[in-house]
DNA sequence: GGAAAGGGGACCGATCAAGTCCTATTTCCT
DNA sequence: AGGAAATAGGACTTGATCGGTCCCCTTTCC
């Protein structure tokens, strides 16, 4: 739950890929390969991600994608945000008000913000550069990759 | 994006409108009217939560629902996932190894889990108790309820 | 004993994501 | 110059799943 969609997801791990070399140039059908994932929806998330503007695109032969940035100056808030619009976990008050059909009658209206703010914040904290070193700095710094040993089912 | 399900949503709404009075039984049609909301599916969504031992529920004519704790001990998150199982954004790695399929490719394996985790703890610091203190307590603070303004589009 | 509440689950319809495909455009290489 | 290889952009289909309804059973109060 709380579920993103797997554009998002694939679209991390593209990214996350292409962070390991800033500099190059790497084809979508390379990188489905690579991935194994289905070229033709690696394809088009590479292509929005272009427009959103998270990645150069070069066109021709010899053509490809590779970062616009550097990794540290990516969020992953921001690969969500340019895949799938903006970040807000209800649509009750995605921007305006009016919209939500009972405003009137709804404690919450104002709170809802609250936990869209600290997802949004939570994602923003993240950098692709911190995607790429895996393992080690995990290990390392001895966290924990899951902690939820009570589940009550 | 990073859509939770209605069911959540309005999980919250009721939860939230249950805390304003803690000790009191509401009945399900009652919160339905209240709120404007399907009175089947708040019917649904109370007998789910009451399932997961976040509602007490008193059955038998004057029956109704409550709290079974404090809105201070009630985290967003555990009402989130009363509903929808787990917190969990991906499906990569939901608990155990070896679901994802292309574990041996994917570098992000482990760093999914820094997400869901910044997610969970996000979702945890929100208390039931924090939703039903509306706007004063924001506009007082002078917190910003939205602060997006780049959208690159 | 009846009415009013919750407990549990089956069921259907609409929505939306996931994936495919096609065509146009750009660029490199021969 | 021309062809090949790549991106750009969008339309389309299908399948899962969410949202919502309905029904029957059990419990409790009066
Ligand atoms: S304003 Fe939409 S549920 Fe609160
Ligand atoms: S293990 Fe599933 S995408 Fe990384």
């Amino acid at each position: 739950m709380i579920r993103i969609t797997k554009q998002s997801d694939y679209g991390i791990v593209l990214m996350s890929r292409l962070a390991a070399e800033p500099e190059q140039l790497h084809t979508a059908a390379a990188l489905a390969a690579e991935l194994q994932l289905p070229a033709p929806t690696v394809s088009k998330i590479l292509k929005i991600l272009a427009r959103g503007g998270l990645l150069e695109s070069h066109r021709g032969v010899k053509g490809g994608y590779s970062l616009s940035r550097t990794p540290e100056s990516i969020s992953v808030a921001e690969i969500i945000g340019a895949l799938e619009g903006p970040i807000a976990v209800t649509e009750c008050i995605e921007d305006g008000p009016g919209e939500c059909s009972q405003e009137p009658f709804c404690a919450v209206r104002g709170n809802w913000q609250r936990i869209n703010l600290a997802i949004r914040q939570a994602l923003e904290a993240i950098s692709l550069a911190e995607m790429t070193e895996p393992l080690e700095q995990l290990v390392t710094i001895g966290r924990r990759p899951l902690e939820q040993p009570a589940e009550p089912s």
